[in-house]
DNA sequence: TAAGAAACCGACCGGTCGGTCGGTCCAATA
DNA sequence: TATTGGACCGACCGACCGGTCGGTTTCTTA
């Protein structure tokens, strides 16, 4: 065998390092860290990135993307808006419970580090996700109420807020080993959302 | 006049401190930030405070007290268990959204930096509160469930880790000019936590 | 008005941070 | 086999961080 290839490509710099800011925090982490972790020098680490923004502006760029292609995509083939958005509902948790994206939460809660013009790039596909949770809520909602009259009191905006935070604050207290875990969290959260919305 | 009096007591420092850190973030403040906008010295400030973990954590302690004093105690002279969840619900919001109270925030977004002993004493107060409001999410649907028979599937626990994630992530997405104002608010979120709970 | 205590200053310290750079190693290519 | 270029090392830099300390100013109070 060859030299031992102590680094694949930056997609393995940027797993650990994603993995050490949830642990630590992005502050609390140096680059000397994230570069132990990769048994590599803080020299060859500058080697594959700029700055330690750039690895977390891509970290969060990955968490958007992960969010795109396992919730959004799968999501926009349902015709039924209802199932849509219980698709979308179970999607959402199944991510940011994922231990293997570790991305999420690093998103979630590592916003303020980022500079401003990286900051809004990131903000800007965050909205995207609101705007196209809350057409969601409006369908679902509109649906619904043409076949039995419901009072629609909710407004499909702070409905969309209201999912979003019910799920983003997960990781806050979430366990594995506890009691609620994802497989019965999933149906009363979406149980809550439809009693919630269609009230 | 005397002499200006720049710093009143403890009480302005934990003030402003909790200002910076909700705008700047707790890492990225340092101790002459803050002894520079109370118009002081870094060695002034040390003279009212060992460390920046002991601010932060006075801050967050404060934080909790405000809860107790402002949400839990005028919510627990309210015998109907349906208008004490309404009532929190309200005052809890309400809390989160006050310009005033910049603590809540610096709590519900800062607990990484604070060191274990500091962090459990912190966690242990968090836990009190969602222990109180997993119990009057109980009664609340046990009292509505004799009245007219509902599923009940939601469980308590998850229905108040659902309000808490829902209201303690306000913060994340609200803009006091934006369309949704606390006014609009309260009455949305309390609408689809007793649609949701009680469906 | 004397004296003691509290408030405060500003220079300083050790340490760590993000980031740089000259040079080395090694694998692929020609 | 000569050369080239990416991967990497390790010593180093300036800045800034949290925190300290001896000394000075100011308020209180007796």
């Amino acid at each position: 065998m060859a030299r031992e290839t102590l680094v694949d490509s930056r997609q393995d710099i940027l797993r650990t390092a994603a993995r050490l800011f949830q642990q630590r925090g992005y502050d609390a982490t140096s680059m000397n860290d994230v570069a132990t972790a990769l048994r590599l020098s803080k020299g060859g680490l500058y080697h594959h990135f700029q700055s330690k923004d750039e690895i977390l502006f891509e970290i969060m760029d990955h968490a958007m993307q992960i969010t795109e292609e396992r919730v959004l995509n799968p999501v926009r083939g349902i015709s039924d808006p209802e199932e849509r958005l219980r698709a979308l509902i179970r999607l959402h948790i199944e991510v940011v419970l994922s231990p293997r994206d570790r991305e999420i939460t690093v998103m979630l809660h590592e916003n303020h580090p980022l500079p401003p013009s990286l900051r809004k790039r990131i903000n800007a596909r965050k909205k995207d996700y609101v705007h196209f949770l809350e057409n969601l809520m409006a369908e679902v909602q509109h649906k619904s109420r043409t076949g039995h009259h419901a009072k629609g009191k909710v407004s499909p905006r702070a409905a969309a807020f209201a999912l979003l935070g019910m799920i983003n604050w997960i990781y806050q207290w979430y366990k594995p080993e506890g009691d609620l875990q994802a497989q019965n969290l999933i149906p009363q959260f979406t149980d809550l959302i439809f009693g919630g919305i269609l009230a």
